[in-house]
DNA sequence: TAAAAATACTCCATAGGTATTTTAT
DNA sequence: ATAAAATACCTATGGAGTATTTTTA
């Protein structure tokens, strides 16, 4: 028993003659009456009563009937199903970002992305590079959006976006109309920090190191979970920070805020479209590959 | 896209291992890659990513697997179906009896068949000989019971049971204690006639005509639809009737009602067992038949 | 180096055909 | 007599095999 069968059987039965039924799928009456022959031996009765001037289903022949339909209305379904899913109009993207691509990047680009495939669901997972990286690796996502590179050999990373990171004082503040500062300067401020995981933090940090300043004398006033409570702690004059110029372009432009560089310190980094290398990626997650890359 | 190919897509899904899979199927590892790539070639796109120590589904292979799995799935239920069906255990029988057979012999048939295969649905239709016998003739019943024999070639019919029909009288009435009377004695008494199309009517207008009774010379008291209610009508004393035993059985073994026979009048008549000659038989039909042999 | 999948090739089973016979109207 | 299905028989595609190479961990 195979679709193909069940087809001409299905055939026949609408039509009610071998003969008619062979003229339809473009096959000849004998080839009909040798597939029909091999259901009937396969299943071991009588599928189809010969009654002369019409061919009608047996009573097994009818149960048969209704699985055949199901069956073969199966089988379109897969394969629209697929049509869709290859011709990219339809289907599920699986992506991920680190907390300022899925907080600031990603959310414009699955936006206009929705407007252009509205039959696509789209599904961002937000966790820090690793995880994110990780669920690539192993296939749980498609594309991942994260702000560090990685060694493993089964990624493949490309430069996105330079994120430029700045120091961030309240409106009110003393440095509110200065372009610049020492780091020295920096550390005599209270500091609001983030918390160990935070690539914004880590790159503040690997920034400090690298530009041979004392660490341990940074005494951050308090630590906080994430990058609005931060922007929040500043507005409230709990100390200043050092943010993404992405997170802050909103309270930049309304004056709320002001951003300066720090001296001797290169607080620039990249965020990473992150991919799978051997994973095929679905035409879907080409499309959207090709929204980052043309509206970033 | 056949059950096959799917069937042996879906085992290295499930292996994640080409090699292991064809193992598990029985097959060469080269048949399985060459199955898959004709797959891959009807979708025009992978759906596999062979990552070296396991093969893992694309996106696309992802949706193909979920259907794939539900054709097999539904593969197997028709299997099992047609099995149940032909093991003449499931599914449904659809037969016709006219008035006395619908009324006094199925019934009892189809409860013990029931008891035997409580698997299976009876439909059983009432309807006047002509009604019983086209049904069957076109497929819409698989077995008939009808009073009556046909000259349809299509149909073929055998004897069930021979009916004797009796002149039937109250338990007080003047006959109570006689076992016969003439002909002629019936004429004067008041008589309760059925409707044209019955069966057992036109039995006994046809025995009367054979015996030269003058049938004109009938006065029905009154004219009821259906047995029951003559039955009524003579408990009443409406007036007495000529019926089937098989449908007062029960009046006369509690004594309500006494049946004797007419003189002259040969008031026998068969139920035949009616089919298609030509349409194949369900075996719950099969079955069926012998019970109806064996239990009368 | 070892294991997995792909490739190259060979073979035969079977799906397809045509010609014809049988069956039933 | 005619139309439909079955039978007989032939052909060629493709599904299955073995042997080998390529790839990758």
């Amino acid at each position: 028993m195979d679709l193909w069968q069940l087809h001409i059987f299905v055939s026949v039965v609408e039509q009610k003659s071998f003969s008619r039924a062979s003229e339809l799928i473009h096959l000849s009456q004998p080839t009909v009456s040798t597939h029909i022959k091999e259901l009937e031996t396969h299943f071991q009765c009588r599928l189809l009563d010969r009654l002369g001037k019409v061919t009608e289903p047996t009573r097994a022949g009818a149960i048969l009937y209704g699985y055949a339909k199901q069956m073969l209305a199966l089988k379109q379904e897969t394969q629209s199903a697929m049509l869709d899913f290859l011709g990219h109009t339809k289907g599920q993207l699986l992506i991920g970002g680190s907390t300022i691509p899925a907080g600031y990047i990603l959310p414009k680009m699955i936006g206009a992305f929705k407007t252009a495939f509205p039959d696509v669901s789209i599904f961002m997972t937000v966790g820090d590079t690793g995880q994110i990286t990780r669920a690539v690796k192993d296939g749980e996502l498609e594309l991942g959006v994260v702000g560090a590179r990685t060694s493993d050999p089964d990624i493949v990373q490309e430069k996105l976006v330079e994120d430029e990171m700045k120091l961030v004082v309240p409106a009110g503040h003393e440095w509110a109309h200065r372009t610049s500062v020492t780091c020295k300067a920096v550390l005599s401020q209270p500091l609001i920090a983030r918390e160990q995981g935070s690539g914004t933090w880590k790159t503040v940090i690997a920034s400090m190191e690298k530009a041979r300043v004392d660490v341990s004398r940074l005494a951050p006033a308090v630590t906080m979970g994430n990058c609005v409570s931060v922007i929040q702690g500043i507005l409230n004059n709990v100390g200043i920070s050092i943010l993404s110029t992405i997170a802050v372009t909103e309270e930049l432009a309304k004056g709320r805020l002001h951003a300066l560089s720090v001296e001797d310190l290169d607080l620039s980094r990249n965020f990473y479209l992150t991919l799978s290398r051997k994973r095929t990626r679905s035409p879907i997650c080409e499309k959207f590959i090709q929204f980052l890359k043309d509206q970033i």
